[in-house]
DNA sequence: TCTGGGGTCCTAGGACCC
DNA sequence: TCTGGGGTCCTAGGACCC
């Protein structure tokens, strides 16, 4: 349903005639590696994480769309992978035993600093094209253009873009200056949107500009515009007008409402819930009776409810590094595992010049049990030789089980305007806070308070917290 | 489906305080 | 000695997302 504008009626009220797009790129993984290698455009490429060439460990990060017409998705084990479309490497035309060329794929590990940097480019014209930018992840961002464009209809003063009868416009009015498209063929008064051709716009730009192919979704919340944008992958483009969200949300199914997994689309199955429409006319109190609070919650999304506003991405919460390891009831190996991530851990920590509250690890035993131990301490710190020590005092409480997968995290980060000077043991370290070495008797508390409920914007607050440096830590020397 | 790595948010219970 | 209610912080686990 490419370009497929549903004509709405506006809404009066405020906050529903917002415009905003979900930008998510299309196989991102694999549209880098294309990028860079040309030839495997049009072939099937997997590109595996914890892979490197030739073995036949690690997981699938990205399948193209030709390798999933082969049964090769994200998240399956590459040695899965390999027997559903082995290397073509392995091909071999005068081998009658080797794999037929027309049933192989291509296979690269992740290289993500490549990635990021294309996404960098993305990025770019994302903000270059948006007033908010919410950067959800590599490949995936929100954009506010309320005030760029609206819900009017496209044609009714000129403004018009594209072919309507071809998805792809072929001319992509590329003077690429002007903040809303040229009119290149207005055509009869199609009832297209601005929004729409806005949206169009973006993509364009990124496809022309950064190489690498988006879908866009475009709708007056976040949630509906994040359904619209998977909703005709590749290279799709999905409007949802307002007064047209329920109609459009109503015959998915529960798992295409962003928070439900397989767990809650089970819960909701037992009580007769299949779809989005389901679950948007189900009774608010029986679902939050099933799931809490965020029953609710999934109501109102499904019902195309979401007032949201877009926010700027904001600092990282926590930082952490976990690699799996052959199954072992080694308390070497292990340990030996543990520093090289502690390591790794503080070691990113500190180039984000960033302090840590909190050191924690996390141990998986076979089949998949996930274990986490955290201790937190009494003051932020950036000290790598802490991070090992506690990590490895943590993971003594298994060291008689076997291991799958360890992992080291760092947590109640600490970003304020991380003057560096307290770290070199400068000025106001003891002195002051005489207690230095008495566990309970920290900061006499006149921040702590802030890091309440103003998500997303909340960060930064003042750049007055006066830091007392590294509290010192004895019982952990 | 036997499971890679990096995250976020929520919940529930316990400690502790007033 | 038993008993309230309210609040915060901490930890562990779980669900979910990309």
């Amino acid at each position: 349903m490419d370009g497929d504008t549903l004509p709405g009626t506006q809404q009066p009220t405020t906050g529903a005639d917002r415009v905003l797009l979900h930008v998510d790129m299309d196989c991102f993984y694999a549209s880098c590696e294309r990028l860079r290698d040309p030839s495997l455009r049009g072939e099937p490429v997997v590109v595996g994480m914890g892979y490197e060439p030739g073995e036949t460990i690690g997981a699938v990060a990205t399948a193209s769309y030709e390798a999933r017409a082969f049964g090769v998705n994200s998240a399956d084990p590459i040695s899965r992978a390999l027997d559903r479309l082995p290397r073509r490497a392995e091909a071999d035309p005068d081998d009658p035993n080797a794999p037929d060329p027309d049933r192989t794929a291509h296979y690269r590990p992740v290289d993500l600093e490549f990635y990021t940097s294309v996404a960098a480019d993305v990025k770019a014209i994302l903000h270059d094209c948006a007033d908010v930018v919410r950067e959800v992840s590599i490949d995936e961002a929100y954009l506010d253009v309320t005030d760029r464009t609206s819900w009017g209809l496209a044609g009714q003063s000129g403004v018009d873009e594209g072919d309507p009868n071809t998805g792809d416009d072929a001319n992509g009015g590329d003077d690429g200056d002007g903040d809303v498209p040229e009119s290149a063929a207005a055509g009869p008064a199609e009832r297209r949107t601005l929004a729409e051709g806005y949206a169009r716009y973006v993509r364009d730009r990124i496809e022309r500009e950064a190489g690498v192919t988006a879908s866009v979704g475009v709708a007056p919340n976040m949630s509906t515009a994040k359904i619209a944008s998977d909703h005709d992958k590749p290279e799709g483009l999905v409007v949802v007008p307002p007064g047209r969200v329920r109609e459009f949300l109503a015959p998915l199914p529960t798992e295409t409402v962003h928070g439900v997994g397989p767990v809650t689309a089970r819960t909701l199955a037992e009580m007769g819930i299949e779809t989005a429409g389901d679950l948007a006319s189900a009774d608010p109190a029986a679902l939050e009776a099933e799931l809490g609070e965020r029953g609710r919650e999934l109501h109102e999304r499904a019902g195309g409810e979401d007032d949201r506003e877009v926010t700027p991405t904001g600092l990282p919460k926590s930082l952490s590094r976990e690699s799996s390891l052959p199954p072992t009831d080694d308390e070497e190996t292990k340990r030996e595992r543990v520093k090289a991530l502690a390591a790794d851990v503080a070691r990113r920590a500190r180039e984000r010049e960033c302090l840590y509250r909190t050191i924690g690890v996390k141990v998986v035993t076979p089949p998949y049990e996930v274990h986490t131990r955290a201790r937190s301490l009494p003051g932020p710190v950036d000290d790598p030789d802490l991070v090992e020590a506690v990590a490895l005092d943590l993971l003594a409480e298994f060291a008689d089980d076997r291991a799958r997968k360890l992992g080291v995290r760092v947590a109640k980060l600490d970003f304020a305007d991380s003057d560096q000077a307290t770290l070199s043991g400068f000025e106001n370290t003891q002195a002051e806070n005489g207690t230095s070495g008495d566990r309970g008797g920290e900061r006499s508390d006149d921040h702590g308070r802030d890091d309440g409920r103003n998500r997303g914007d909340g960060d930064r607050t003042g750049g007055r917290r006066q830091r007392t440096g590294q509290a010192s830590l004895p019982e952990f020397e």
